[in-house]
DNA sequence: TGTACATCAGTGAACGCGCGTTCACTGATGTAC
DNA sequence: TGTACATCAGTGAACGCGCGTTCACTGATGTAC
């Protein structure tokens, strides 16, 4: 694919694919619509003809975190058990510490949900893992509202656990992978 | 406060003042080190006789708002309590609610704790009273060890459901401040 | 199968901007005698 | 109490930079006939 055609073929997911690796090797300031052209050997203004600024090309990205993460979390295990839960989580955990700059950009901004509709889809999708994990874990006697409460308590415990031990808050012991484990156990195990 | 000296008085504090006012207004990107010197009246090279560079400002920006987070901690009730570690709970969310800029960039980045002694002060008298609080419901029984991981449970899912909340990621129903109570009471009672 | 031409996907130069930081300086302050 | 002078805390102009985005353009592609 190093053809030196005037036409570079998939541009748009060239500049995506640049901008995660720009993204996760030099942090979120360094991204920028120069940058990435340079990087895809293109003149800045080709990129414009695949986003309409540089928020669209950014939001891209991160919308390209959310799906990646969903789909890392279709975690091959018996649906409904604790151990199906648990995998989840290190599923979510995993993905923070191996992409903590990707993770940060994905939850940085109140990206307005409702404006950018491709990321909205690419959110849910990451979402409805965790929620039909919850409720097969919860059983057919859990009415919806249920769910819900049970959702934001893994996922709150999840993602906060990931949060702070990617800023370094978080006592040293607690960073290693056993005390994750545990923490999320008591977690699951509390949750019905 | 409104002399026309040469001497600004305490420039120092008016800068990180001015900072924590313009992040919350405009978000992390509009610090800047020219915008806060014109904020305070200030030419842009007074800001370098106090601190070293932009990032010591920030920095600076950032542990004032782990020792706001850390007062209004304090709070006035039976400590060991369930009530009282509720309580401390709605005040993280309160603040995060309050401030979110000042909250995403306290957490931000992994503020090498270690290079900048001040920053470590400040966020660890912000993580003291949740540690005291957690060990005082533990009761005198618990060893560090027990309450070290209580303290990872309950702050998880504090901050958790804040960033999450902040993010616009949670759904809907789940952001008023019932739900919270809800999730926070569950986890609470969990904890022992 | 061959060709005209609309459209698509890039080029290349230039703009104006705000930034962090440098350098050499000067006015205000406070301390020693 | 008065003054010399070192130090402190600012000024002001300038630098070089990379950025997002504009404008007018041109080469490549693919479709209609």
């Amino acid at each position: 694919m190093e053809s030196q055609a005037f036409h570079h073929g998939n541009l748009r997911a060239a500049l995506i694919d640049a901008g995660t690796a720009l993204l996760e090797s030099d942090g979120p300031h360094a991204l920028s619509m120069r940058e990435l052209a340079r990087r895809v050997g293109v003149t800045p203004m080709a990129a414009y003809r695949h986003f309409a600024d540089k928020d669209a090309l950014v939001t891209a990205i991160a919308e390209s975190g959310f799906r990646a993460l969903a789909e890392a979390s279709h975690v091959a295990m018996p649906p409904g058990s604790d151990a199906h839960l648990l995998a989840m989580a290190r599923v979510y955990l995993d993905f923070a510490v191996a992409r903590p700059a990707m993770f940060g950009l994905m939850f940085a901004e109140p990206l307005d949900m409702g404006r950018v509709a491709a990321m909205s889809d690419a959110a849910s999708d990451a979402y409805r893992p965790i929620r039909d994990a919850v409720a097969a874990a919860l059983g057919p006697r859990a009415d919806e509202d249920k769910v819900m409460v049970g959702v934001i308590r893994l996922w709150s415990a999840v993602h906060g656990y990931a949060a702070l031990r990617l800023s370094n808050r978080l006592p040293r012991a607690a960073t290693v992978r056993d005390r994750f484990d545990e923490v999320m156990e008591a977690v699951i195990a509390s949750l019905r």
